[in-house]
DNA sequence: TCCACTATAGTCTCTTTGTCAATAGTCACT
DNA sequence: AGTGACTATTGACAAAGAGACTATAGTGGA
């Protein structure tokens, strides 16, 4: 019964070429570091991905990234007060822990830029 | 029976902090990239990942990338006649395709490097 | 009332990955 | 000849992760 509801939330195509389903270990970072410009729930951080190129992730992906994020004390939430368009939102507030976790993955993604630099140019010289 | 046999092919550690366990989506690229130079065992071609930052990838996940890669065609295996210092190695050799398919993962590497980028910067800019 | 949109969450299943271990050939030392 | 270290590949099972579908539920407009 129902139509549908929500939205399409993203499609399938397994294989394994570039890019292949698996979007990337960059979704914990950006939520964190979009929770940095204050408190958010999670069905407005999803338009908020866009900005970092996380424009195709799935709804429940963040929803239970977020999830994850809590479990590890990185984030806290609560159902907030004055609720605006529709059922309660969970809000999500950075902890003092987050923000060093965010430190530390941004220093992880420095290393992974590097390492990713260091394919590229392997590439351009043995193609030689 | 038996002591320990072969090498201790990494340790867990599982959490979900910045780069836990999961390497990356760098392998795949990354190994065909070294065949670019010739045809290698995966045996060997483990400590050529270094060169690429990827030092702790297990053996076991190199073999298994390695037999993804020729089930895409992109590379093809030959028992080696020559055998060198123990039992024979299956020597992998890429395809054209396979050569296709590594400068589409190059495009895509670009394009993860440059998303990285643009998290790292938006980051700097809000921590101020 | 019905439908679309906002908002979050449960669950089933398939795939990927980690881990342990089996197999096996060569080489050096004793 | 036997032992152990190193080279080299693979099987099998369990745990984790991700996709797809569905359930729930409040708001607001036609």
């Amino acid at each position: 019964m129902h139509g549908r509801h929500g939205r399409g939330q993203a499609q399938g195509g397994r294989g394994q070429g570039p890019g292949s389903g698996r979007a990337d270990h960059m979704l914990e970072p950006a939520l964190l570091c979009s929770l940095l410009g204050g408190a958010t729930h999670g069905y407005g951080l999803v338009e908020h991905l866009a900005e970092f190129g996380l424009a195709a992730v799935p709804l429940r992906r963040v929803y239970r990234a977020l999830s994850g994020l809590e479990a590890m004390g990185w984030v806290t939430s609560d159902w907030d007060s004055a609720q605006t368009q529709g059922p309660p939102r969970r809000v999500y507030t950075l902890t003092g822990e987050g923000k060093a976790a965010l430190e530390e993955w941004m220093v992880y993604l420095r290393e992974s830029r590097g390492a990713i630099s260091r394919l590229l140019d392997a590439y351009e010289r043995r193609r030689a």
